[in-house]
RNA sequence: GCGGGUGUAGCUUAAUGGUAAAGCUCCAGCCUUCCAAGCUGGCCACGAGGGUUCGAUUCCCUUCACCCGCUCCA
C-alpha cells in the first residue's frame, strides 16, 4: 500500500501537528507552524537527541565517555561572522536568466566555450554547465555548426558587455543571458530602529557558526579538552530559491548540530566513530526501515572543495515525495580547520589549541560535524510511523516509537458514568505528573480508539466496572488493537518500562 | 524563478449570475460495559483583492497558497 503525502499533510493538519504559517491570511510560502502534537512530537526527538548527545554522550573508541558540552548560541551575530564564514559572499550566488528558455543558471556553473580569439556574430561563446562532458561539447558545437572551440572560460570571468555573444546552455540564439543578479540567500534584517547599512544583520543560516564563534569561551570555561564537542540545537533561516514538499525545504527550520574539536590526525577515526553513532540514534528513534540510507561516500564522490577533508557522510530518508530518491536527513561533514582559522584571521583572536600538558604543542582543531535536521527529522518520524490499515475503524494509525509518541497514553473511562470518570481522572493526576497523557472521556470508546491511533498514542487504559471491583485496567496496545488487564497501581511502572525499553533499544543499537 | 494544475465547512463531495447542500469529523445532550453504533441539537465554507453587473462563489483581471514537472539547494 503506497503512502499518499497528501494524506499525511491533511492528517497532520487534522490532528494539530502541522500548519500552514499565518494560515488565515492564506499562508506564507515557506513557513510552517507546529501544532499541540507537532510540538510535542518535535520536543521529544529534540530531547532525544541532546540526551543521546549532551547528557550521555556515547563511549569513545578508547572506552571513556566522550566529551560533549551544550550552547544556545543568539540567531543575530556580528556581521562580521558570517563574512569569516564565507556565508556573505558564498551564500549569495550569482544567478543569470535564459531569455529564449526561461532557465535560470547560477553563474558560477557555467563556462563559455569561444569559438575564435575575436567575440562576433560569427564567433560566438557557447556556454555549457561545468560538468558537461568534453563528448556532448563537441556534440553540440558540431550541431550549431562549429567544429572546434578556442578557449574555455569561466562565465564569471567574462565581461558582462559580451554576454551578448553567447548562446545560454539550452538556447540556439547569442545574447539572451541576462546580466548576473544577487541572490542572497540569508535573510536581512537590521539591529536598533534605524534600517541603514551600517547596523544591517543576518540571522544565522546555520547554528555551527554560533559553536565557532564561542569556541574559545567554552574551552575557557568548561574545562574540556581536545577531543570535545559543543551541541546547539535551534533556528536557523535560509532564503531558498523554492521552498517545497511540505516542511522538508523551508526557510525557517531547525537544526541539531554538534562540533566535535579534534586533532587533525585523528579526523578519521572521529568520522567514522560519529557516522555508526548517528546511525544508531535515527535506528533507536524508530527509522528502521529500509525508507532510511547510510551513505559514505567514496573518495572519488567528493567535490573539490572538500579535497583536503573527508567530505560528507549522508544520512537520507525516503520520503514518499522523494521516492525513489533519498532525502538528506543528516550529514557528518569533515569541516577541517576552515570556520577555527577563519574566525582567527578576521578577528584576530588566536584559536589554536594549545596541548594542556605539553605546551609546546600548538595545532588548529579539525571539526567533524554532524549536522541533523530537527524539522526534517519529524517529518521522517510522521512518515515512517503514517500506516494505513484498513481493518481499523481509523483506517490509519502513527505507529511512533513509544519514547516519540506526542502522547504517552490516554485515559478513558469507558463510559461517561458517575463510577468510571472519577477513577479515570485519578489515574490521569497521577501519570501526567510523569507522562504526556490524554484524559478522554466524550463518546463511545471506538471513537476514543480511532482518534488516539490516529495520533500514535501507543497505550490506552480503559476503567470499567470491573475496575470498581478489583482496581484493574485494561491496557490496549495501538499497533496490535490487543488488551490486557493490569492492576491500577502498576500503571505508572508499566509505562516507565515501556519508555526504558526505548532507551535500552538507543543503548544497545 | 518558469511551465502546468488546484482552491466551496476540519475532511470528502454537491449545486448555482439571485438566501450555498449533504455525509463524515468536531461540540452539547441522551443512550451505551471495549473499537468511528444509534437518537436529538449545534458550530463551521465559496483563498484574497479588484473589475463587469441591479446582483458574482459562478464571468474577467490581479494576487496568494498548495500540488506536479523544471530550476535551485553554499
Amino acid at each position: 500500500m503506497t503512502v499518499d503525502m497528501k494524506d499525511i499533510v491533511a492528517l497532520c493538519k487534522r490532528r494539530g501537528f502541522i500548519f500552514p504559517a499565518s494560515d488565515i491570511y492564506g499562508g506564507i510560502n515557506g513557513f510552517w507552524d507546529f501544532g499541540p502534537l507537532g510540538v510535542e512530537l518535535k520536543n521529544n526527538l529534540r530531547d532525544l537527541w541532546w540526551k543521546a548527545m549532551v547528557i550521555t554522550p556515547p563511549i569513545g573508541p578508547d572506552g571513556t565517555p566522550v566529551e560533549i558540552v551544550g550552547l544556545d548560541s543568539s540567531i543575530i551575530q556580528n556581521p562580521k561572522a558570517w563574512v569569516a564564514s564565507g556565508h556573505v559572499g558564498g551564500f549569495s550566488d550569482p544567478m543569470v536568466d535564459c531569455r529564449e528558455t526561461k532557465k535560470r543558471y547560477r553563474q558560477d556553473h557555467l563556462v563559455v566555450c569561444w569559438i575564435g580569439g575575436q567575440h562576433g556574430k560569427d564567433m560566438p561563446g557557447i556556454a555549457f554547465h561545468e560538468d558537461e562532458e568534453e563528448q556532448e561539447i563537441e556534440k553540440r558545437l558540431k550541431k550549431l555548426g562549429y567544429k572546434e572551440y578556442y578557449k574555455k572560460q569561466p562565465l564569471t570571468e567574462v565581461p558582462v558587455e559580451n554576454y551578448m555573444y553567447i548562446i545560454g546552455p539550452d538556447a540556439k540564439e547569442p545574447g539572451t543571458l541576462t546580466e548576473p543578479k544577487a541572490f542572497n540567500l540569508m535573510f536581512e534584517s537590521h539591529a536598533g530602529p534605524i534600517q541603514s547599512e551600517e547596523n544591517k544583520v543576518y540571522l544565522r543560516p546555520e547554528t555551527a557558526q554560533g559553536i565557532f564563534l564561542n569556541y574559545k569561551n567554552v574551552l575557557d570555561s568548561s574545562r574540556v579538552r581536545v577531543p570535545f564537542g559543543v551541541a546547539q540545537i535551534g533556528k536557523a533561516f535560509r532564503n531558498e530559491v523554492n521552498p517545497r514538499n511540505f516542511i522538508f525545504r523551508s526557510r525557517e527550520f531547525e537544526q541539531m548540530e554538534m562540533e566535535w574539536f579534534c586533532h587533525p590526525d585523528e579526523v578519521k577515526m572521529w568520522r567514522d566513530f560519529w557516522f555508526e553513532q548517528r546511525k544508531n540514534f535515527w535506528t533507536s528513534v524508530g527509522l528502521r526501515s529500509d525508507n532510511i540510507r547510510f551513505r559514505q561516500h567514496g573518495q572519488d564522490e567528493l567535490s573539490h572543495y572538500a579535497k583536503a577533508g573527508l567530505g560528507t557522510a549522508d544520512i537520507e530518508y525516503r520520503f514518499p515525495f522523494t521516492a525513489p530518491d533519498f532525502g538528506e536527513l543528516e550529514g557528518i561533514a569533515h569541516r577541517c580547520d576552515f570556520d577555527l582559522t577563519a574566525h582567527q584571521e578576521h578577528s584576530g583572536v588566536k584559536l589554536e589549541y594549545m596541548d594542556p600538558v605539553d605546551t609546546s604543542k600548538r595545532f588548529m582543531p579539525h571539526v567533524i560535524e554532524p549536522a541533523a535536521g530537527l524539522s526534517r527529522g519529524v517529518l521522517a518520524l510522521i512518515c515512517e510511523a503514517y500506516t494505513i490499515d484498513k481493518e481499523r475503524p481509523s483506517g490509519v494509525y502513527l505507529n511512533f516509537h513509544p519514547a516519540l509518541a506526542p502522547k504517552k497514553a490516554a485515559i478513558l473511562p469507558l463510559t461517561a458514568k458517575e463510577e468510571h470518570v472519577p477513577l479515570a481522572t485519578k489515574l490521569y493526576l497521577e501519570l501526567r505528573e510523569e507522562f504526556p497523557v490524554d484524559l478522554d472521556i466524550k463518546q463511545n470508546i471506538g471513537k476514543r480508539y480511532a482518534r488516539q491511533d490516529e495520533v500514535g498514542t501507543p497505550y490506552c487504559f480503559t476503567i470499567d466496572n470491573d475496575t470498581i471491583q478489583d482496581k484493574t485496567v485494561t491496557v490496549r496496545d495501538r499497533n496490535t488493537m490487543k488488551q490486557e488487564r493490569i492492576s491500577m497501581d502498576k500503571v505508572a511502572a508499566y509505562l516507565r518500562e515501556k519508555m526504558k525499553t526505548a532507551d535500552a533499544v538507543r543503548k544497545a543499537a
